[in-house]
DNA sequence: AACTATTTATAAGA
DNA sequence: TTCTTATAAATAGTT
């Protein structure tokens, strides 16, 4: 009698239905924001790995829908010209001006994230020594001299998570030059 | 006068340059660890990628030997072709019998990947609601009711490891598949 | 897009 | 190289 009687009638069939289709409509979607997120965690780790290690790679990737992705340094199509023509030894190099470009501020990024690593390891290691010197010295309560070392301390800090920042900033720059060429 | 004043004589300067190059040479050793670890790594989660959505791809490494590595689902080369002839919308497929032998194998594995998944995420329920109920009841306490409920726990946490197993197996087998056609 | 609980990857050391 | 382990990063689910 109440109106959702009505309802019922014609939904119970079909909401079983609409359901088992709603569900495989959620686990696509969910699918494609999963794709979505590991390809960008995979081309951050592909770009970290070439600035890292001077790796030369390609990736091309296709999503279930036929959208295609690449990602490849110092230039994708010679990593790919060099592998299906077979030759192994050579270094890989743009031909236009424009991946000569590319190339070089791919270099200067290399070296930057170099340093950044090395400056990084370094501030680490000095926070370790200082936490573990102010344990030992635990006869002085870490409270007792919080002008002078734990100054230092909150610097090093500071600086360890500006120095993270930069390093994440940079990998950012490529991806977003790399993005721009998406097909 | 001591014997040592001679040595220190001698590998003051030099002790300087090999420190140094020993450095150097330590830094280039881990390099190459970090580059097998990451390619490692990289490979399975690309592999997994490629079950999880249903994506083709190919990746091509060169590290700084100039050895080169691949990788790719269905199939690197046809992927690789489809890439360089433009053609984004058509399914990639091997040529050879070898190849479509390999392409079956890989569609099973990623129907049992699925399987597998959609299991651990059900028993993954399951557990938590069963901690969750232990919680409310704590007007019982947890190690009132050991001989029913509990056991039933902790046949779900055994369940839910090998079935993590079997998940990383089955990655596992395919990236053993892979290293076989290394270059 | 941002957050957080959890899982996973990684570096360093054995 | 392989294993271990502490730490760092990525991810799924959620808002």
């Amino acid at each position: 009698m109440a109106p959702s009687s009505k309802a019922n009638n014609g939904t119970t069939p079909n909401s079983r239905k609409g359901k088992i289709e709603m569900k495989e409509d959620e686990q696509r979607k969910r699918r494609c924001v999963t794709f979505s997120k590991r390809k960008l965690g995979l081309f951050n780790k592909l770009t970290e790995l070439s600035l890292l290690c001077k790796a030369e790679l390609a990736l091309i990737i296709t999503s279930q829908n036929g959208k295609v992705y690449s990602c490849g340094y110092p230039n994708t199509d010679a990593v790919l010209h060099r592998y299906i023509t077979g030759g192994p030894s050579q270094h890989c190099s743009g031909t236009s001006e424009k991946e000569k470009e590319k190339e070089k501020f791919l270099e200067k990024q290399r070296l930057e994230y170099e340093s950044v690593q090395d400056k990084l390891k370094e501030k680490q290691k000095q926070l370790k020594e200082m936490k573990g010197a102010e344990k030992n010295s635990s006869c002085f309560p870490p409270w007792w001299n919080l002008s002078t070392e734990d100054m230092g301390l909150e610097d090093l800090e500071q600086f360890k998570t500006s120095l993270e920042n930069l390093k994440v900033n940079l990998i950012t720059t490529l991806q977003e030059k790399k993005l721009q060429n998406l097909h």
